[in-house]
DNA sequence: CGAGATTCATGTGAAGTATACCTTTAGGCTTAA
DNA sequence: AAGCCTAAAGGTATACTTCACATGAATCTCGTA
């Protein structure tokens, strides 16, 4: 019995029919030939990187814009354009894009300037070197050859937040160094504000050149939503009014784009596990539960262990007490567990920083609160739902052993 | 009653420490002439 | 003598600790009406 249902197992996979033509098309890797509803930002950014096909060394250039309105998608196209263009005429143009958010990968100094000498084929060790030793090999594999780099940093708002203006002064004065080769950065930042409080002079050399992209309106997004659907699905397998769900619960946070079509696929991928030949608006309810707690549950788990009982203990005391709870009671229950589990326990101090980093996270909300004769603390709130909190505390408790 | 001093619980900055990793260098061993 | 390998020395980044000082409104204190 056991044996002739392992024998098939895999038999439902390849009888099935798939509801999908293309996923990748839905998936955020993928970049497509054009960019709706994007024309006049595409224009802007065309003409201003364009001039390296003049020989110049494009502006750099500031980008605004939240998560998900097509920032990443339309410089890729565009550098595309430009490399195949630049081709022709005997140019090197090259892209550099990494986002500044990946912990462990580009979230200091050193480690930004590492990985961009690694996506250039140097071999780079993760700590050890001084960093401006990572700098000058960074600079010679730039400068090995004649070509335009552009070097585009997804939420450096991020990466300055954590370790100071340093980083965008010393890019910025890159092509003093360089002889052959010219460099121009593009920053994205999802914060408006966050020019503001930057060294005058990295602020002026980084916003030579400033593009803002608003955000998707729902109409816009049904759009893009159809548009990549024709590429990705079978004909007929979506239901009734299921690019319009996706569209508004898309629109009601900013109108992000990317997370309309992670919707759709995996309200797609729901459907076909459970063998219906019909995607329907209740899949979506489905998905976007899963993908919130998906979410959060992934960058959870990425996390450090002593970040991981942190949270666990914010967790449960503020399932006890609703309006917030304070850094003092945090730290004693967080003492507590740490104890029970073996592990441990960092200092107030440390944990005090820990809430501040949950907090950059968007997992939770952590406001100083002066209370007058009684100290001053932290008030935490959870900036997720009830549900999900409930999930990822479960999760929690086995992963921890508590 | 109100202005200023006090107080509490923790935020926050700076400096120090442990760890993991890097390069350089000196010493020892092998090898070929 | 030249070449190669190894281990120690000296250096760095990062995560964390230790130390010390900063915060800021509720509460207290004391002078005044």
């Amino acid at each position: 019995m056991v044996e002739k249902d392992l024998k098939n197992i895999f038999r439902d996979f390849e009888s099935k029919a798939s509801l999908f033509t293309d996923k990748g098309v839905l998936q955020s890797a993928f970049i497509p030939e054009n960019v709706l509803h994007r024309d006049s930002e595409l224009q802007q950014v065309a003409g201003i990187l364009g001039t390296c096909l003049r020989g110049e060394r494009p502006s750099n250039l500031f980008i605004y814009g939240k998560t998900g309105t097509g920032k990443t998608v339309t410089t890729k196209i565009l550098i595309n354009q430009l490399t195949r263009v630049a081709q022709k005429s005997g140019r090197k143009i090259q892209l550099l894009y990494l986002n500044c958010k990946l912990k462990k990968i580009a979230d200091t100094e050193y480690r930004l300037i590492a990985q961009l000498g690694r996506e250039l084929g140097k071999e780079i060790p993760i700590t050890g070197l001084p960093t401006d030793e990572v700098y000058k090999q960074f600079y010679a594999s730039v400068d090995a050859e004649p070509q335009t780099l552009i070097l585009v940093l997804d939420e450096i708002d991020q990466l300055i937040k954590k370790t100071g203006d340093g980083v965008l002064y010393n890019l910025t004065r890159m092509n003093e160094e360089l002889t052959r080769a010219r460099v121009s950065i593009v920053g994205i930042s999802n914060d408006l504000t966050f020019t503001n409080n930057l060294d005058p002079r990295a602020k002026s050399s980084l916003s030579e050149e400033e593009v803002v992209f608003p955000p998707y309106n729902a109409i816009q997004l049904q759009d893009i939503l159809r548009d990549r659907a024709s590429l990705a699905f079978k004909s007929g397998v979506l239901g009734e009014g299921v690019i319009e769900k996706c569209a508004a619960y898309a629109a009601r946070e900013h109108g992000d784009a990317r997370r309309a079509l992670e919707l759709l696929r995996v309200a797609a991928e729901i459907a076909e596990r459970n063998n219906e030949l019909l995607v329907m608006t209740s899949h979506i309810d489905l998905a976007e539960k899963k993908m919130e707690d998906q979410g959060v549950m992934d960058l959870v788990k990425t996390q450090p262990r002593q970040f991981q009982v942190s949270l666990y203990s914010i967790l449960l005391l503020s399932s006890k007490k609703k309006d917030g709870v304070f850094t003092g009671e945090v730290y004693e229950l967080y003492k507590q567990l740490c104890e029970k589990i073996h592990l441990p326990p960092l200092t107030q101090r440390r944990v005090s920083d820990i809430i501040a980093e949950l907090d950059m996270m968007g997992i939770v909300n952590a406001k100083v609160l002066s209370k007058g004769r009684y100290g001053r603390t932290r008030e935490i709130h959870l900036s997720i739902p009830l549900s999900t909190s409930e999930k990822v505390k479960h999760a929690l408790s086995e992963y921890l052993c508590i």
